[in-house]
DNA sequence: AAAGTTACGTCACGTTCTTA
DNA sequence: TAAGAACGTGACGTAACTTT
């Protein structure tokens, strides 16, 4: 790899991409961050993820409606499924369009319209795709086909409610210092928005032991050590304990110093005791993507390397290259590497908690969340 | 002085409103 | 319908400040 670290390969960034900006650095971390952000997506969409994916909804805290946050990454139960054809006119696919096609086949007359396109006039794709919302369900659309002559599209609708939900989070290290970061305050706001997602809270007693406390819907508080109760929900047909759970996970990229096994900053520590699961892409998979993809990409990967320097330059319009929008062949390249790559890529991640669980585990889990009966439950 | 906290500038994205 | 402005939220790095 051409880069001893994430830090350098930072810098590299800054001075290559860049230079345009103030701040070098910051704007080549700030995509740095849109990376971890693109490499957490396409690993849910090669894990069978895609369709019930969605992205920055505003989530309210249990119990307490009134604040809501929005989430990088939700997972929301499927309760209905759907298939259009849509003419390929060489125009964007409108959500007009699209729910023209589906009221031909269902009345959707309880929905609002969203004004998305899944695909623009300039092949852009638009990654979880919303054309309309009720007031408990919204509507989620994703190709299934492309033609020369029509398109095959999927529209799934799927509760508001979600069960799972992931974050993306990276600090870089800052000049002149060896240790870093100075800013806690990143990792403390991801920490409240996990602990305040979930009815499954976390306690701790006397002794230091981390415990789970549920509500059950008598109002009995159900409390036990906090992984066992995670484990007990997850696998459990009760509708009382499912109803409000939300498995949170946390995505944080190294920079180096956040995370020697011994020596864990305290940064690193808020969000593992935070989240329910917090797992960390190293300096060795955020480079090898970037290696891969942008700045040595093999042939097939070229449209990737494009759309990114496209996507940062002085005089660029709009950015093609993020979880939301994504030109059409980067998608299509992305997702050949992922499904090519997936066992290797997923060696980038190590799990920092639950500490005794594996990525399998995590990919199991929201597996096992996905196909509970959610209309029996909610 | 070192470690920790707060404030702030810049960049970015999503949604809604406005304009053409 | 499309593009752009305005606004809200969040990300990232670092200067300035406070506490130990």
């Amino acid at each position: 790899m051409a880069y001893e670290s994430v830090d350098k390969l930072q810098n590299a960034l800054g001075e290559q991409v860049f230079h345009y900006t103030q701040d070098k650095k910051k704007a080549a971390g700030r995509a740095l961050g849109t990376m971890v952000e693109i490499i957490t997506y396409y690993l849910l969409k090669s894990w069978g993820f895609n369709n019930s994916t969605s992205i920055e909804r505003g989530l309210v805290e249990y119990g307490n409606e009134e604040i809501s946050h929005n989430v990088e990454y939700s997972l929301h139960p499927i309760i209905k499924d759907y298939e259009v054809i849509i003419l390929n006119d060489g125009n964007s696919i409108t959500s007009t369009k699209i729910l023209n096609a589906l009221k031909q086949i269902t009345d959707i007359s309880k929905f609002e319209k969203k004004t998305n396109n899944l695909l623009d006039k300039h092949n852009i794709l638009r990654n979880a795709c919303t054309i309309a919302e009720s007031i408990d369900t919204f509507l989620l659309t994703s190709f299934k086909s492309f033609g020369q002559v029509d398109h095959k599209l999927y529209i799934f609708e799927q509760f508001q409610k979600p069960y799972a939900m992931f974050e993306c989070k990276r600090v870089g290290v800052e000049e002149g210092t060896l240790k870093g970061p100075q800013t806690i305050e990143k990792a403390k706001q991801g920490a409240y928005v996990a602990k305040a997602a979930s009815s499954l809270q976390k306690i701790r007693t006397d002794n230091g032991e981390k415990y789970g406390i549920i509500y059950r819907s008598d109002n009995q508080p159900y409390i036990k050590p906090y992984v066992e109760l995670m484990e007990e929900i997850i696998y459990s047909s009760d509708s009382e304990l499912l109803k409000k759970f939300i498995l949170t996970v946390g995505v944080v990229s190294n920079h180096g110093n956040w995370f020697t096994a011994e020596n864990q900053n305290k940064e690193l520590k808020v969000l593992a005791q935070s989240y329910d699961w917090l797992i960390f892409l190293t300096d060795y998979g955020l480079a090898q993507f970037i290696d891969d993809l942008i700045f040595n990409p093999a042939p097939e990967y070229i449209c990737v390397q494009q759309d990114f320097k496209n996507s940062y330059s002085a005089n660029k319009k709009r950015n093609v290259f993020t979880k939301v929008r994504m030109d059409l062949d980067a998608d299509m390249a992305l997702l050949k590497y992922f499904t090519e790559n997936l066992s290797r890529i997923e060696k980038w991640f190590n799990v920092i908690a639950p500490e005794t669980k594996s990525l399998d585990d995590l990919k199991n889990e929201i597996t096992e969340l996905r196909s509970k009966n959610w209309r029996g439950i909610l």
